[in-house]
RNA sequence: GGGCUGUUAGCUCAAUGGUAGAGCAGCGGACUUUUAAUCCGUUGGUUCUGGGUUCGAGUCCCAGACGGCCCA
């Protein structure tokens, strides 16, 4: 039996604390203290695992109770108790590890004597290695009868109820550890984005693309319309920003020859926190030399496709109130289409400023007034037409005025070769044939450094060296942003950019 | 930034302006095939914070903190 001094320990604490949460850890404690006394660590690490849940459930999913007993299968698992069933002689955990649950079956006269002992020091969410033989019971649930038992790890906060689980979203978001022990779908969720983002690299690798990493540093940023953290160098007594998009650096790269690259990594863009916005996010860029936009939508399609594929065996998945269909190919809408067919601009008129006033103002598109032609035309594209496309859409042929890093179209140069991609209502993805031409992007910089003195100030900035490095030639390419983070929702079925985030920003606990 | 809304036991939630409760968890006990085990007994509260109104505030008012939804 468990020495009485410790017992009394125990049960002294009882008397304890003001507060539940607080008897609850020094009872706890004591139980940890108790542990010791009887000669166990309480944070031991000599448990050896050999097994997990799923493997072993799924490898004898198939045997009867009599070929277990037969052909006694042993094993050994280590994870988190999520229940416990006292039936006096008997004792039933729940155990969670890292591919699932598993019930372990604790009978007296199979136990050590004090093995079994020691399951009056258990409490829900403690971790423990249980060893025995697989067996199934009467109601026919797999599961181990165990020959040994040990507690590996004390826990002394206790977990949130079994049944209801933890549903606070803040304290999901701050303590996502709790959130991940009690909430399967949650660990599904992440678990899925592990696969995406495994997919993906598989996927350019396959391709002969270099994977590279690019700085986050920067003392001058650029690559996309956004406000930048800022940030200071101590000991260079410098001003840094915290990068916006890694294409400049790319496009360096494919100038110094490395002809197809991507990184996946993270972007930072001072922005407000809303259900598609957190401030730091995971983008992937690609760029591919002797390649154009058009070829980016047709890899563009074989990627999510196949990616649909991969994690849901079928290009048909369910998102919110939709039901999204990634097999190839996907349709495509100009943005003039787009003008014509949703903001009803009559088909001679989408380059007319008044015809497309009326229309922003019909759509109550703020300040619309003020913006340059090619800004108004995609206002009104994005107030009229952006939440219609729920079925993945190539937007394609941006105005000149919004794509400072696009190529003209040799068709008509106040376009670029440029699509976004639409899936839900919400860009997903962003690409363009380069600009390559030196002389055009020092033009296109200084026309957005005038942006900028009339007060935009997502307006890119001027950039000297890049403009150089272009100057030394850039081969023909194409290049491609795709969100992450929107990817995981679309395939996790996630309404919250928050869902699919570790640890989204919130402000410090109160 | 604006509007609406939420915050009560470790967790999930109740409570006409009138003694703050329940379930789960915890603690004590019974129980050798349970499955949200069951049964008996029982502990636990800065009602988010600070003011105010009132004989009396979880509840009404004001301010603040931290969330959520919608809008910009």
């Amino acid at each position: 039996m468990i020495p009485a001094g410790h017992a009394d320990t125990v049960r002294r604490s009882l008397a304890g604390g003001p507060a539940m949460e607080d008897t609850i850890i020094s009872q706890r404690k004591a139980k940890a203290e108790a542990l010791r006394a009887l000669g166990d660590h309480p944070y031991a690490n000599d448990f050896t695992v050999t097994d997990t849940a799923e493997a072993v459930l799924s490898t004898h999913a198939e045997k009867t109770a009599e070929a277990l007993e037969a052909t006694p299968i042993p094993v050994a698992l280590g994870g988190r108790v999520m229940a416990i069933r006292r039936m006096g002689k008997v004792v039933f955990l729940v155990v969670l590890d890292r591919s699932g649950q598993i019930q372990a079956n604790l009978f007296q006269d199979q136990l050590p004597e004090s093995d079994f002992q020691r399951l009056e020091l258990l409490d829900v969410g403690d971790i423990v290695g249980v060893g025995g033989i697989m067996m199934r019971t009467r109601k026919g649930e797999l599961s181990v009868k165990a020959t040994r038992f040990r507690i590996l790890t004390k826990t002394l906060r206790p977990l949130p109820e079994k049944w209801h689980g933890l549903t606070d979203v803040a304290v999901r978001y701050r303590q996502r550890y709790v959130d991940l022990i009690v909430n399967d779908d949650v660990r599904r969720t992440f678990q899925a984005r592990s696969r995406i983002v495994s997919y993906i690299r598989r996927f350019f690798e396959d391709r002969d693309y270099l994977e590279v990493e690019t700085p986050m540093l920067q003392s001058l940023y650029g690559g996309a319309a956004a406000r930048p953290f800022v940030t200071h160098h101590n000991s260079l007594d410098m001003k840094l920003y915290l990068r916006i998009a890694p294409e400049l650096n790319l496009k360096r790269l494919v100038v110094g020859g490395l002809h197809r690259v991507f990184e996946l990594n993270k972007n930072f863009r001072n922005e407000g926190v809303s259900t598609q916005h957190n401030p730091e996010f995971t983008a992937l860029e690609f760029y591919e030399a002797f390649a154009t936009y058009e070829d980016l939508m047709a890899l563009t399609e074989t990627l999510l496709e196949g990616l649909t594929l991969h994690l849901h065996g079928k290009t048909r998945i369910a998102h919110g109130e939709h039901e999204l269909e990634f097999a190839r190919p996907f349709r495509r809408l100009s943005v003039y289409q787009g003008l014509i067919e949703h903001a009803g601009i009559p088909a001679d008129q989408v380059n007319d400023r008044d015809v497309l006033l009326a229309a922003a103002a019909r759509l109550e598109v703020a300040k619309a007034d003020k913006m340059p032609l090619g800004y108004l035309q995609m206002a009104v594209f994005e107030a009229a037409a952006e939440h219609l496309l729920i079925q993945p859409t190539f937007v394609t042929d941006f105005p000149l005025d919004v794509s400072p890093l696009s190529r003209k179209k040799d068709a008509d140069p106040r376009l670029v070769d440029r699509f976004e991609l639409y899936i839900a209502g919400r860009e997903i993805a962003n690409a363009f044939s380069e600009l390559n031409d030196p002389v055009d992007q020092h033009e296109r910089f200084a026309a957005q450094v005038a942006h900028r003195e009339q007060g935009d100030d997502e307006a890119h900035p001027m950039d000297e060296d890049f403009v150089r490095a272009l100057e030394y030639g850039l081969p023909p390419t194409a290049g491609e942003g795709i969100g992450i983070d929107r990817l995981v929702m679309l395939m996790t079925n996630s309404p919250s950019i928050r869902d699919v985030l570790f640890f989204p920003l919130m402000r410090p606990e109160g």
